[in-house]
DNA sequence: ATTATCTATAGATCTATAGATAATGC
DNA sequence: ATTATCTATAGATCTATAGATAATGC
């Protein structure tokens, strides 16, 4: 995998355009996704021909792939459960990534819409997309686990369950606040959760 | 609307087929969604030409709304909280609706893919999906409603916030559950959440 | 030499319409 | 007469490849 490293460099003017094909592509996507975005459109709005476009990424699978992985690696620095020391800390960290998201439809809309469509096997996003949910389970479990034997959460609190109902509801509330975004305020939602839960996980 | 009494009868081999490519459709839109299925491929697997197909359903958008408002029709019948006595009653009707999911990933999927895809607003199942989270949010606000006026449910507790929340926690969990069936019991960890809630919102 | 870019095009779709023919039910 | 169905086709896509030309950087 080694998302950090690409193999091949190339001229600046290349790696530029580059940057440039991902940005116009993740709109693209986000507007309507994998399968409604046509390379020709996205070659038109980052200024090649579509045959350029296809010199920098050799199908539309890998780029829809390329958009994905250079979001994850941008968005991973961004937040870190390792690091946290308690769980409400933790938790808290959720209310800022679901207060950042709620600044950035755009990304929002493009993991909506793809995770929606890569529900069905054969879409190039399904890997990446399990892949995204296990990671987050795994570190939000985790996380929640380490409160759990340190005291600060009741004993028989269950973090895996916890995990997956913090999850959905991250994904959920997007859901509705793309839809309707006057009638959702999505930070304030998912911060009385929070509140809700950390009274409850208190001893 | 009127979504019960159809403008036209046609011959009853007509309505048959109607049917037929209902069922089919819903599946193709499930597996692909709206903009990945294709009219060629509905008609090939309801045994008639696509012009065959065009002359019961005159359009692909058509199609669609006909798919989701037979569903809806389907559904309605299923579950209605306007009826329930108590709050606890409206919450073990959603527990009961997510048991029944678990069982049809078909219908589920369908409803998970054109939702995603429908946060764009050109989409054409985007009004359908806006109005139904309007209508579920207004029928689980108004039971919980009912709930906290009788004294069932804590004074102070936010109806509609709670309602935002069972509804993105309903939804999220399918999406979990779509891209990785055997790691997310999505009857089990719903019902887990809304037993922590009736214990919350219990005076 | 490698990289970046283009034009042209193959080959496979797609949706929707036109217009003909057959079956149905009053 | 209305409904159901078909073949044929227009016209607009779409992705990907072939092959040529120009620019870049060692």
């Amino acid at each position: 995998m080694r998302a950090g490293a690409d193999r091949r460099r190339g001229y600046p003017a290349g790696e530029a355009r580059r940057e440039r094909i991902l940005a116009v592509a993740l709109q693209e996507f986000a507007e309507n996704g994998y399968r409604g975005a046509s390379l020709a459109r996205i070659a038109e709005r980052a200024e090649l021909s579509q045959a350029g476009l296809l010199h920098h990424f050799r199908s539309k699978e890998h780029l829809l792939t390329a958009v994905l992985d250079h979001r994850d690696e941008l968005d991973l620095r961004r937040y870190d459960l390792g690091g946290v020391r308690t769980g409400a800390d933790a938790l808290g960290v959720l209310v800022d990534v679901v207060e950042h998201n709620s600044r950035v439809p755009g990304l929002v809309q493009l993991f909506t819409v793809i995770t929606g469509e890569a529900v069905t096997a054969d879409h190039p996003g399904h890997d990446w997309a399990r892949r995204r949910y296990r990671r987050l389970r795994g570190e939000v479990t985790r996380a929640l686990g380490r409160a759990v034997e340190s005291g600060e959460f009741r004993a028989g609190t269950d973090p895996e369950a916890h995990a997956d109902r913090l999850i959905a509801m991250m994904d959920g509330l997007q859901n509705q606040w793309l839809l309707d975004p006057d009638r959702v305020d999505m930070a304030a939602v998912f911060r009385g959760y929070v509140d809700d839960l950390v009274a409850l996980l208190r001893p």
